[in-house]
DNA sequence: GATGAATGAGAGTTCATTCAT
DNA sequence: CATGAATGAACTCTCATTCAT
C-alpha cells in the first residue's frame, strides 16, 4: 500500500532499507517467477534471489506462497489496466477506434507475456484465487466503459449495429488476440507457423477486419 | 487358476497383469492429473492412485515424470484428432460445414477440458516438450486437409473468397473457441459473466457468424 | 550342488533349461556384480541381465540377495584355491619356491580382481558373512600346507631359519602382494605412480627379496 | 535470549546456528557412516541423525550424496596427515625412525578404522572420486618428505643402502601394515588367527625387522 | 523350468516455512 | 529492517522381492 501511494505521488525514492521499495521488488520478481513457472513450479527461493531480498522478508510482507501468488495475480491486472488507460480513442472514428483497440490488445499481450501466463495459470487452477480478490471486477471496468462508448458512437453514427453487447464483443476481441499469443509454442510446433512480427501484424489486421465487418453487418 | 478358467470358458476378461491395459489406465490418469494440476503440480502418487496401479509400474512403463507428461501431452492430441476424424462435412454445403466445425470445436474444448489445460500448460513451459515429440505436426494435418477442402469447395461455388490461408483461418476458428473456454474462470470473475450452456451456444453462433461473414466478404 | 558335481565329473553339458548351468551363470554374474559394486551397490536386476536369466529364477535358486552374496563370496575362494592347486613347488629349491609363490600371488591378485574386491567388501562388512560359511577355514588350507612344506625344506637344508610360523609368514607374503593391487587407484592418484606391468614385476621382486632375506636371516 | 545472555557473560558457547560447527559434525558423521557401510550402503538419513542435524542442512552444505562422500574421503586423508605431522623422527637414529614409523602406521590403521575403510571403498569404486579431488597428491607429500629424509640420513651414515625409492619403500611399509588390519575379519575366519594387541605388536616388529633388514642389505 | 507383471518399503532430494539474532 | 541457519513434510525415483501364469 505504501508502494502504491508513492507511485501515485510520483516521487519514487529508492533507497536502502526502504520497505515499500522492497515490496515492489518482490512483487515484480514474483510476477516474473509465477508467469515463467506457474503456481506449483514457482520457487520462493528464486523469487527472493530475483528480488535481491531474503526469504524471511518475503514471508514477513506477504504471509505465504499463495498470498504472494495472489498479489502477483492482482499486480498483473493492475499493470494492464494502467497501459489501457493511456489509450486515446476520442480522436478517431469508431471503426478506427476498434482497429486501434485490436492492435493494442494483441501488441500488449505480446509485450507483457506475464499477463497471459498469469491468467492461464489462474484458469488452470480453476480461478480459485481470483475469486478471493476484492474488486477483481472493477479492475477491467475502465476498458469496458471505453469500448461501450465506442460502440455507442458507432451506433449513433449509423455505422455499427446497435444490438452488440460490449462484454460479448470484448470477448471476441480478446479471443482473436489471445490465442495466437498464448499458444505460440504449440502452434509453431504443430502447424509449423513462422510467427514473426509480420505474421502478428497480419493477424491483427485480419482480426480487426472480422470484428469491424461484424459490427457493420446489420444482421 | 482364474486364468485357466478364463481360457477354458473362452471369455478373455483381462483385469490384472495386462500390460497394455495398465499402460492405458496410467495414460488416462496422467492426462487428468497433469491437466488438473499442471506439470509441477501433478503428483505421480496421485496418478498411480487414479490408475489403480503402483508407482513403480508407472516408472517402469514411462521412465520419469517428464516422460509421463510427454506421453500425456501427445495423448491429448491423439484424442482430439480421433474426435475430429469422426466429423462429416461432405453432406452439407460449405457455409454449414464451417458452422459445424465451429460448433464442434467449441463443444470439444468444453467437453474434454484436458485438451486446453494440457496445451496451456505446455505453452507455459515454452513448448519445450512438444518440440521433442515426433510427428507433432502430422497429428493435426487431418483436420487441416478437411478444412482446406471446405474452403476450396466454397471458393469453387463462388460463395467464399479464394485467398484465405487454411492455417490462418483455423487459427481464427480456434481463437474464437479457445478463449471463452480457456479463460472461463477469470472471465466469470472479472466480467461477472454467467457462462452457461446457452451463453456458449450463443458464442458459437456469433463466432460462426463472424467467420462465415469473413469468408463471404469479397475483400 | 548339481553344478559342482558336473565340474568334478569334468563333463560340462551346457544346454537350454539346464538348472545347473543357469546356476553357474548366475554365480559368475553375481561374482562380477558384487566385486564391481560392493554389497549394497550390487543390483539383483543387473545380475539377472548379466546371467541372462530372469530375476525370479535367481530367487528360486538362492533365496535372497544376501544368499547370493554368500555364494559369490564362497565362489571367489573356490576359484583361487583351484588356481593355487596347480602350482608346482617341488622341482625348485626352497628360495626359488618362495619367489615363485610371491610372483604367483601378486599375479593372481591382478588377474582375478574380484578376489580382492570380494574380500575387501566382506571386511568392510565386518566379516559377517564369512563367519557363517562352513569350511571357510578349510578353503585355504592347501596353500598353507604347501607353504609349510617349503619352509620345512628350507629349514632342513639350513638355508631358512626354523622359527617362522607359516601363517604369519603367509600374512607377510599376502600383505606385500595385496596392497599394491588393492590400492592401485588411490596409489596412482596420491603418489602419482605409473603402475604398469613392469612396476608390478619390480614389486614382486622387491617383495620376494625382503621375504627371502627375512627367512635367511638367522635372527 | 540465550544468545544475549551468552554475549553478556562473555562466554561464547556455540551450540546451535553455528554453520562451521554444523559442517564439522556432518563431516565426521559422514566419515563414520561411509566407512561403516561403503558408498552405496551409507544412508544420508543416518548421517543426519549421527550429526544431530536435519537432512536438508546436509544437502545445503554439500550438495548431494556423492559430494558428501568426496568430502569425507578427503577428510580421512587430512586426518591421517595431521597425525603423521605430529611424529618426531629427528631425535632418533634412522633405523629407529623406520621402526617408529612402522609402529605408528600400523597403530594408526587400527585406531582410525575409517581410513582403511574409506580407501578400500574408494578403490572398490575404481578411484573415481579421488581423481576429482584437487591436491590429492599434496596431501601425502609431507610424510614422503620425511621418509626421504630418514632414508638419506641412513645412507649418509652408511647404514642404509642408497638406491631405495622412497615412494616404493613407503608402499612396502604400508603394505605390511595395511593387510593385517584391512583383512582382519577374513583372516580371523579363514586362518583362525587370534588377532589381539599382542599379535599386532608382533606384526609390527616383524614388519619393521623385514624393512630394516632390506634397507641394511647392501644388494 | 522359467518369466513378464507388479509392488511395499525406503532412498535421495527439494521446498515452503520458521527460528534466532 | 533484515537475514543466515535450520527443518518437517513431501516428492521423485529405486530396489529387493513376489505374484500369476
Amino acid at each position: 500500500m505504501a508502494g502504491r501511494k508513492e507511485e501515485l505521488s510520483g516521487k519514487p525514492k529508492p533507497r536502502k532499507r526502504d520497505a515499500s521499495r522492497s515490496r515492489g521488488l518482490i512483487l515484480q520478481a514474483a510476477l516474473e517467477e509465477f508467469s515463467e513457472h506457474g503456481h506449483s513450479g514457482a520457487r520462493v527461493d528464486r523469487i527472493s534471489r530475483r528480488a535481491g531480498v531474503s526469504k524471511p522478508l518475503i514471508y514477513d510482507y506477504f504471509g505465504d506462497k499463495d498470498a504472494i501468488y495472489a498479489a502477483a495475480l492482482k499486480e498483473s491486472y493492475v499493470q494492464i489496466r494502467q497501459a489501457e488507460s493511456e489509450l486515446d480513442f476520442d480522436s478517431v472514428d469508431p471503426e478506427e477506434a476498434i482497429r486501434k483497440l485490436v492492435r493494442f490488445t494483441l501488441g500488449h499481450f505480446r509485450e507483457k507475456p506475464w499477463f497471459i501466463a498469469m491468467l492461464n495459470t489462474e484458469n488452470l487452477r480453476g480461478g480459485s484465487t481470483i475469486r478471493t480478490l476484492e474488486d477483481a471486477a472493477g479492475v477491467q471496468s475502465v476498458l469496458l466503459q471505453r469500448l461501450t462508448e465506442i460502440l455507442r458512437r458507432g451506433a449513433d453514427q449509423g455505422v455499427f449495429r446497435d444490438n452488440v453487447d460490449p462484454r460479448d464483443f470484448y470477448v471476441s476481441i480478446a479471443s482473436l488476440c489471445w490465442f495466437p499469443v498464448s499458444n505460440r509454442f504449440t502452434l509453431a510446433s504443430v502447424f509449423g507457423l513462422e510467427m514473426d512480427d509480420e505474421w502478428y501484424a497480419q493477424r491483427a489486421e485480419t482480426a480487426a477486419e472480422m470484428l469491424v465487418a461484424h459490427l457493420k453487418n446489420p444482421a
